[in-house]
DNA sequence: TATTGTTATACTCTATAACTATA
DNA sequence: TATAGTTATAGAGTATAACAATA
């Protein structure tokens, strides 16, 4: 029996060794897990990947304006106008004026706002916790900063 | 000056400590930015990430059926209908019929779809590795490893 | 009854251009 | 001229239900 066979008779798995050696794939693959478990766990508040993480810029970061936040999310910014929309209207932040620039909002968590973000976050904290369960306290210290180091050292 | 205020006065990257700590952050940003790349590797030969990854697959593993091929990539049956489609059409692949059971089809590439396969990879090998210059081959290694290891450890 | 491939559909995310109001 | 926010729009990815043919 050949590898190939071997491989082919295991019936749920097989492998590429060509897409093996890509980083990428492994990435996709991975982060497919992190994202199906995540949105599950932000159900239960409303919340999708992209209002969750806009919330909690938010929260962590006083007077944000909507530029600098799309920035931080990796989006353009006339995506970014939808996700605000929705938390305002969910009256979880506001839009405040910036009295030095009129064009420019400061983004602004509300009470409700920074309660749902601590719940949410506590939920998060804890599937993620359970998620990443197998993977030793070194292996994810090491992962964080691997991919950490390496995003920022792509920008532009 | 506070810490807070000592992020904001630079201008373009401020952090955020609640969504630092959560891998799925970091693994997103950085896909993110091996996916932007990839997309543009990958416009001269005319594929996107899913039918690059889908080529891939059948050229590596003959006889494929949609439905192992959807498992491999992580994505629904009903979604790869389309990326087949196009494979097809463009001729780079072939849905052979399976002699032994009359409703799977047995996929398998063509030589233009070996060959179209072969120039891709090469060229998303060079990509990736210019990508990653400033990392590691040790930190490569293990990210791979740690990212395959919790994917797998993560299957139903 | 279960599985393979398919269609239809709806929702989310992404990317771009063009506009307004301010700077 | 440039920037902040906005609108409109099109493309791409994803998820689900329902169906025909076959096992």
């Amino acid at each position: 029996m050949t590898n190939i066979e071997a491989q082919h008779s295991r019936a749920d798995s097989f492998n590429s060794e060509t897409l093996d050696r890509f980083i990428g794939y492994h990435m996709k693959r991975a982060f497919n897990v992190v994202q199906a478990d995540l949105s599950r766990t932000l159900t239960e508040f409303d919340l999708r990947m992209l209002t969750y993480t806009a919330l909690v810029l938010i929260v962590d970061n006083p007077n944000l304006s909507q530029s600098k936040l799309a920035a931080a999310m990796d989006i353009e910014r006339a995506n970014l106008v939808v996700i605000v929309d929705e938390l305002e209207q969910r009256e979880l932040i506001v839009r405040d004026r910036v009295p030095t620039d009129r064009r420019a909002y400061a983004l602004n968590a509300t009470l409700s706002g920074r309660r749902l973000c601590k719940k949410a976050v506590a939920a998060v904290v804890a599937h993620e916790s359970k998620l990443f369960s197998a993977m030793s306290k070194k292996a994810k210290t090491m992962l964080i900063n691997t991919l950490s180091d390496f995003q920022k050292s792509q920008r532009v």
